[in-house]
DNA sequence: GCCGTTTTCGGCCCGACTGTTTTCAGTCG
């Protein structure tokens, strides 16, 4: 082992000891050590067959049996004791800005937070403001913390690079030099992560449409400027692509840069077994100079013998068979979205009133508000006891008769215990109007195990939703493994409905497994998951997933009216 | 854990800053 790696251990075992909580000069004198060996001449081999690391000031003779071990094993038993009860995404915290091993130790312990995606949604759930030492000023440090250091990760969140790119694309379009403009790329078909910005634009100027996307206040760096395309780097972290076209290849352009590369492959099969030739510049018939004549993209699809395919679609998933056939669904919209039902209160772990957050729904435009305050189990969230329960209820019952235009659905987040059983008693679960069931601990378990949980909470009579099944958080944590086919035949075994939860961190349950829920005919509920007023916006996010995932209107539970979901939890019950 | 030494255990770098406190704890450099 070389002297630096060598250094680092020691470095990191100083870290180590001190999220343990072990005395400040102890973890500090590792500290000192590895410096100590740094500015030493020499490799480690020479420093040892010549001092043998005695009378080293700064290394004394623990941390020398240390560093001898790590020289001749190339390990340390010490390190890897250490490491081994210290979870790595702890570690992972101290990258964060504002974190050290004290606050790490603190959210450990307190709420079992092990690394920085649960860390990051626990702030977003106001989990940390009451911890000792901490405040909403340090929640909001260590958000912009998790930001930052997430910078240059590599994939952003829908709703992060959305409004990245439209703070390009209003620029760019007001400025006079385009015709037309547009997202593209896994942006606009609506991937719940991506990896860069697509900008298309049509132009008479190119040169000065360049111009003006190099040198947007929004840009770090230029990674390259040519004539038609350049590409940059936001101040935000993220990468940007713009490409010129004339508006008459605009069309064209659109379909190819939005995507996918397996959806246009799969156009391009289609457009050669007509004798035509497609690319981003237009769709030719054999030879000619001049493309087929197409002023937007469903008129390209038109000439291919198909109906129009929503971006969100090309994923070469069955839709072009479909829109050969006329067997495209109707996609849902937001404007379909009647009422949202897993909302948190300040009863539990939001941070609005109940009647604050029905206002705020009914300004919205919803018709109800299923409020789903946390159950005991989670303990962490403020659950609530069958006690509270009855004090939260009639408050529901109060505000109820507040407002004529909203209804408040009586419901909990009910925790899925380890056996897959609820964490009320059946004369409780009676009393709700719906629940909506999920897991929140023990996430670790093999396919099979988490699987049984998930269907033996599904047949819960009680049961009425089942909340974000697979637990993942995007980009940060992945879910339990779940076999999804067999939890969505079970829901639709007991009539079940599935979440889509739209919390951009979640978008779970996932748009590749609801298909097959739809082709079973499982409702979704697209839900906030709310922790207060401004979480009831991410609605979108999950419109656009269920898109995504081929939901129409009908397939959706909460496009339902108050009456007719009424009238469908009651019937579930039977 | 290291150092220095009145050789057996007490002291070890600290100030700016922030945020949470009500006199201090934690982080950063």
């Amino acid at each position: 082992m070389d002297k630096k790696t060598a250094a680092a251990v020691l470095d990191e075992i100083g870290t180590l000891l001190e999220i343990m909580g072990e005395n400040p000069f102890k973890t500090r004198a590792y500290g000192n050590a590895a410096r100590t060996l740094l500015s030493m001449p020499g490799d480690l081999d020479d420093i040892i067959r010549d001092t043998g690391l005695k009378g080293v000031k700064g290394i004394g003779e623990g941390i020398r049996e240390r560093i001898l071990e790590l020289h001749s094993n190339g390990r340390s038993a010490y390190y890897e004791e250490l490491k081994a009860g210290i979870p790595a995404g702890l570690m992972d915290m101290l990258r964060i800005p504002g974190m050290g091993p004290k606050k790490a130790k603190t959210v450990y312990d307190a709420l079992g937070i092990a690394d920085i995606g649960e860390l990051e949604y626990a702030c977003h759930e106001n989990r940390l403001v009451e911890l000792p030492g901490f405040g909403l000023k340090t929640q909001e440090k260590i958000l912009e913390g998790i930001a930052f250091i997430k910078k240059h990760s590599g994939q952003s969140l829908y709703p992060a690079a959305m409004s990245e790119a439209e703070k390009l694309i209003g620029p760019i379009l007001g400025s006079g030099t385009v015709i037309r403009a547009s997202i593209a790329g896994s942006l606009r078909r609506r991937k719940e992560t991506v990896k860069d910005i697509d900008v298309l634009v049509s132009s008479d100027d190119p040169a000065a449409v360049m111009e003006l996307f190099t040198t947007l206040p929004d840009v770090e760096t230029v990674t390259s400027r040519g004539d038609t395309k350049s590409s940059v780097i936001l101040k935000s972290g993220i990468a940007a692509d713009l490409r010129v076209v004339t508006d008459v290849q605009y069309p064209y352009a659109l379909h190819h840069f939005t995507g996918s590369k397996l959806h246009n492959t799969a156009m391009r099969g289609r457009a050669k077994d007509m004798g035509l030739k497609m690319n981003e510049y237009g769709l030719f018939r054999g030879g000619e100079e001049a493309p087929v004549p197409c002023a937007d993209e469903a008129e390209i699809f038109k000439a291919l013998g198909l109906s129009f395919i929503p971006p969100e679609l090309r994923e070469d998933m069955g839709e072009i068979a479909a829109a050969e056939k006329g067997g495209l669904p109707l996609l849902v919209e937001e404007t379909d979205i009647r009422g949202v039902l897993h909302v948190h209160s300040l009863y539990s772990d939001g941070i609005d009133e109940v009647a604050e957050l029905a206002g705020a729904a009914r300004k919205m435009g919803y018709g109800y508000l299923g409020l789903t305050d946390h159950s005991p189990s989670a303990a962490y969230a403020g659950g609530l006891k069958p006690d509270d329960l009855l004090r939260q209820q009639a408050e529901v019952d109060a505000v109820n008769a507040m407002y004529t235009d909203i209804r408040i659905f009586k419901g909990a987040e009910v925790d899925i215990l380890g056996d897959g059983s609820l964490d009320y008693a059946e004369d409780v679960l009676k009393g709700f109007d719906f629940t909506i069931c999920s897991i929140h601990s023990r996430f670790n378990m093999t396919e099979d195990e988490a699987t049984a949980r998930l269907v033996r909470a599904v047949e819960n009579p009680y049961c009425t939703i089942l909340g974000h099944p697979t637990g993942r958080l995007l980009l940060s944590r992945e879910g339990y493994p779940v076999n999804m086919k067999r939890v969505i035949e079970a829901a639709a075994a007991n009539g079940v409905a599935i979440e889509l939860n739209a919390h951009p961190l979640r978008l779970d349950i996932d748009w590749r497994e609801i298909m097959y829920a739809r082709r079973l005919g499982v409702k979704i509920a697209i839900n906030p998951d709310a922790h207060n007023i401004e979480g009831l916006k991410v609605v979108g996010y999950g419109v656009g997933i269920a898109r995504k995932g081929w939901l129409s209107k009908d397939d959706v539970l909460n496009a339902m009216t108050a009456d007719e979901l009424a009238g469908w939890f009651r019937s579930r019950r039977k």
